[in-house]
DNA sequence: TTATATTAGTTGCTACTGCAACTATTGCTA
DNA sequence: TAGCAATAGTTGCAGTAGCAACTAATATAA
């Protein structure tokens, strides 16, 4: 592997990369009038897939710390998007819940997802997709 | 395109493997005492290669919102690393540059950088990294 | 069974992000 | 040249990120 190589800067754009759709789907959600954040759409989307889940799994599924999990989880309560109830059998645990109300949230935001997921990924291939893939995951598994 | 590939997770993906550079990038700083943080490193990388630039080329160069140069140097001029100059010319303008101790912090940490870069690509190729950079700059590019 | 370790979650703190509103300065145009 | 638009930067605000220290509850080991 050459210098010139290594010296690329690599972190750079997949950081611009990620603020360019990051700011997108914010803009498509305020344009829409959501009344919600990227972040907050993340973990809604991960409460609609397994129901009723704890703060932890949810840090863990959405790769965020416990603690940010557990604040943007004080909005969505905030918000009735979300119901906390506590466990009966491990009174540490928190079970998470979508309201009905965030249930409705799902449903109206997804279609606004899946068309901005088609818009970023014009042009490119199912193998390009299967290359990204490979590629970050083994950047993502060389980091100790 | 099938409606599965578009539903796939790619920002997830991006998300979470930039955490675990950011992560990663962040502890080493901290293990060899560096004091600093991962954006303030991309800020002093830039102005040793731009050596006098304003904060809006530097916002440019980075991707960062211009608010967020501004306060990320007012920490760097803290610490004694940047120093701002007032434009003659443009009494708007503010030029920024490295002092010598934000040149020697430079030489310091560049080291442990190229080597962190080398841990993150182990195992792939320079047809990766093309790739990488050729679906990224892609879907950069698709966003409105 | 008591002491200790582990686990779940919250709170405090510092830093990065981006929008809106603001000041100061410069450029452009009627 | 007066008036307005554009540009550079700062401040206020809300949200995300992650570490450290804390409480409460459960699990484990002497």
């Amino acid at each position: 592997m050459t210098d010139t190589f290594v010296s690329n800067p690599s972190f750079f754009k997949l950081d611009a990369t990620l603020k360019r759709i990051r700011n997108y789907w914010q803009k498509t959600f305020d344009a829409h009038k959501k009344d919600i954040t990227v972040d907050q759409w993340l973990l809604i989307e991960n409460l609609y897939k397994h129901k009723k889940i704890t703060h932890n799994e949810l840090a863990r599924m959405t790769s965020k710390d416990i603690t940010t999990v557990s604040r943007i989880i004080e909005l969505l309560v905030k918000k009735e998007l979300v119901v906390r109830e506590g466990s009966p059998q491990d009174r540490r645990k928190v079970f998470l819940q979508l309201t009905q109300k965030g249930t409705d949230k799902y449903k109206e935001v997804r279609p606004l997802v899946l068309d901005m997921r088609k818009t970023g990924w014009a042009g490119l291939t199912e193998q390009d997709y299967t290359e990204l893939t490979r590629i970050l995951d083994a950047i993502y598994n060389n980091i100790p």
